[in-house]
RNA sequence: GGCCCGUUGGUCAAGCGGUUCAAGACGCUAGCCUCUCACGCUGGAAACAUGGGUUCGAUUCCCGUACGGGUCACCA
């Protein structure tokens, strides 16, 4: 075609559209912040839940921004209607916001919990913003860059059953290629004829790019995270806009992230070898292409032992399932900094009262490889943060925890807040705090045998002690018991006990020798522990008898011993 | 299959040509402390995928191989 008819047939595919590409910028001028001010985005497909692994992106993209003093918008890219799902964008909010992460502007939640813009950039929705890509993808059109591919609706209705996924494995590569290259380049063939038949017929079309790219050559560019690539230059006609007229993500991606002024694109990748298709896109247009991160993929390691992607279905991928399990925010948030950056625990080390958002967030210090999710440093990472809480801190956690998920639990509670912070304050504050829970779901069973209804015999004692000594050790304990004592005088008295029944008081006496004695004052402590609180295992037990006071701590060993 | 990315102990990782042939954290483990547990303390096992270069010298630079991952849609 001849640059005449370029312009004839942009004029011809889009009729309607009259705004320019000057307008546009008109319409949304350049950004003006302070020099280094980064402005990145989180722009999620409303397709599902927020997945873990793209915590990593999000988490990147917000202290990148705020960390600069620049901005953090949100964009929900809505551009396929088939996988949409209602109310996901909604969820997607409030679930990022439960984690500390918030948008300067965007497509963000209004009083009323509905989506609405939020900013001088809008529309954030893409499904909102179609006819400034018809004003790209018009210009494109007449400056030889793009061309319209006609189909029917009979064979658009055929495409969209066809199982893509399926056909792509299934086909052989070299043959596809092949049929693919002719394809494109019977198609690029079109004329202006054919473009003025196939609209009479009212025939839908789609937009591709005219790639100019040879993938002889090698094209180099520096990714912020994985350093210098060399990828082969583009040569494959992209689809820029279907036959709905909505843009792909790559056509939407530099449209949008250009008038957006977005400098640093954050995001997964999977999306590396597209990059140079965007970098043609955006040389096509005339804009400056931002600066690409792509961060690796997030991995589980399968039954077989290697490594794969952490998928949907994972545990632990949805980030709502934390909530549920009683991970505090503020450790998930923790973790995924150490997997982010790689001083981070170290600062940590050195500042454990700040919060991770005073942590001088590095790209330097970002991995360039993926990395395995590990529940176990979750776990450790989750008890470090709330040993650092006060009772208070955990009763008001805890509670709001319970009253959603573990309501009666949450009654027991709050029937007696008092007694409930005494028993987190056990060992809480020091230098070298207990650290027996870290998610919320843990401490029921840390603590339950505190109350009637939890409490029950979940250890026995060992046949090998005489039931007479245990019967012994209870009526003696009970006979001696003084409310009143400190924790000195406490166990003083269970040393006497235990050596009027020929156990050793003193620890260091019977290693010395074991046989000189029939046990010694831990056996004794334990007879007395699993009557009050039905384990061998339990913080201590001077200050558990005083939480659970003297009724209900003689009451337990009653019911022990006459079950002797 | 083509292309791209990655590869230090089980995991996260420091290291950025030579007092580190390898730090730290989690996990595992021995012991100490101790009335049990939880802490805490002191130890331990455990790694530079592989071959070839470059170099006086490589975990660190280059190439090949293997392995892992990603991608090749009118999905993002």
């Amino acid at each position: 075609m001849e640059l005449q008819d370029f312009i004839t047939l942009a004029d011809l595919l889009f009729p309607h559209v009259t705004e320019t590409p000057e307008d546009m910028e008109k319409r949304f001028p350049p950004r003006q912040l302070p020099e280094g001010a980064k402005v990145t985005r989180f722009a999620p497909s409303p397709t599902g839940f927020v997945h873990f692994g793209g915590m990593f992106p999000v988490t990147t993209a917000e202290r990148l921004a705020h960390q600069s003093g620049g901005i953090f918008y949100l964009r929900i890219e809505d551009t396929d209607a088939q996988r949409e799902i209602p109310g996901a964008a909604e969820k997607l909010i409030t679930t990022l916001a439960a984690y500390g992460i918030h948008f300067d502007e965007g497509a963000i939640l209004d009083e009323n919990g509905k989506i609405a813009d939020h900013g001088a950039y809008g529309p954030y929705k893409q499904s909102l913003r179609g006819p400034i890509y018809h004003v790209y993808a018009k210009q494109l059109v007449r400056e030889g860059k793009a061309y319209p591919v006609f189909t029917t609706r009979e064979e658009l209705e055929q495409m969209a059953q066809v199982d893509k996924k399926a056909a792509i494995k299934a086909k052989d590569w070299h043959e596809a290629e092949a049929a693919q290259r002719e394809e494109q380049q019977r198609q690029r063939a079109i004329t202006l004829d054919e473009v003025k038949e196939q609209l009479a017929a009212g025939n839908p079309f789609y937009l591709r790019l005219l790639a100019d790219g040879n993938a002889e050559k090698k094209l180099i560019l520096t990714d912020l995270v994985k350093g210098k690539l060399e990828i082969p230059e583009n040569e494959e006609d992209a689809v820029l806009l279907k036959s709905d007229g909505i843009p792909t993500y790559h056509f939407a991606h530099a449209v949008d992230d250009h008038l957006m002024g977005t400098t640093h694109v954050i995001r997964g990748e999977e999306w590396l070898p597209s990059v140079a298709l965007h970098l043609m896109l955006f040389r096509y247009l005339g804009f400056r292409a931002p600066k690409y991160m792509h961060i690796a993929q997030l991995m589980k390691l399968d039954e077989n032992g290697s490594k794969k992607k952490l998928s949907k279905r994972d545990m632990g991928a949805n980030m709502d399932d934390y909530k549920q399990l009683g991970y505090v925010a503020e450790c998930v948030n923790e973790y995924v900094m150490t997997l982010l950056n790689s001083n981070y625990e170290e600062w940590h080390m050195q500042n454990p009262d700040k919060a991770y958002t005073d942590f001088p967030f590095s790209i330097k210090k970002m991995s360039a490889s993926g990395c395995l999710f590990d529940l176990n440093k979750l776990g450790d990472i989750s008890k470090n943060v709330l040993s650092r809480w006060t009772a208070e801190q955990i009763y008001d956690g805890l509670v709001a925890w319970a009253q959603e998920y573990d309501t009666e639990f949450a009654a027991l509670l709050t029937a007696d807040p008092d007694k409930a912070k005494a028993i987190f304050a056990i060992g809480r504050g020091g230098k070298k705090p207990r650290k027996d829970f870290g998610i919320w779901s843990e401490v029921k069973g840390y603590m339950g045998f505190f109350y009637d209804e939890y409490y029950r015999i979940e250890d026995t004692i060992p046949e090998t002690f005489s039931r007479e000594d245990v019967k012994a050790t209870l009526a003696a304990f009970k006979a001696s018991y003084d409310e009143a004592d400190d924790m000195n005088a406490w166990f003083d008295k269970v040393k006497a006990i235990a050596t009027e029944l020929g156990y050793a008081a003193d620890m260091k006496a019977y290693k010395a020798d074991p046989t000189a004695f029939k046990g010694n004052v831990a056996d004794i402590s334990m007879f007395l522990r699993v009557a009050v609180t039905g384990r061998f295992n339990a913080p201590d037990l001077y200050t558990v008898m005083h939480i659970l006071g003297k009724d209900t701590t003689f009451a337990r060993i009653d019911a022990l011993a006459a079950s002797l």
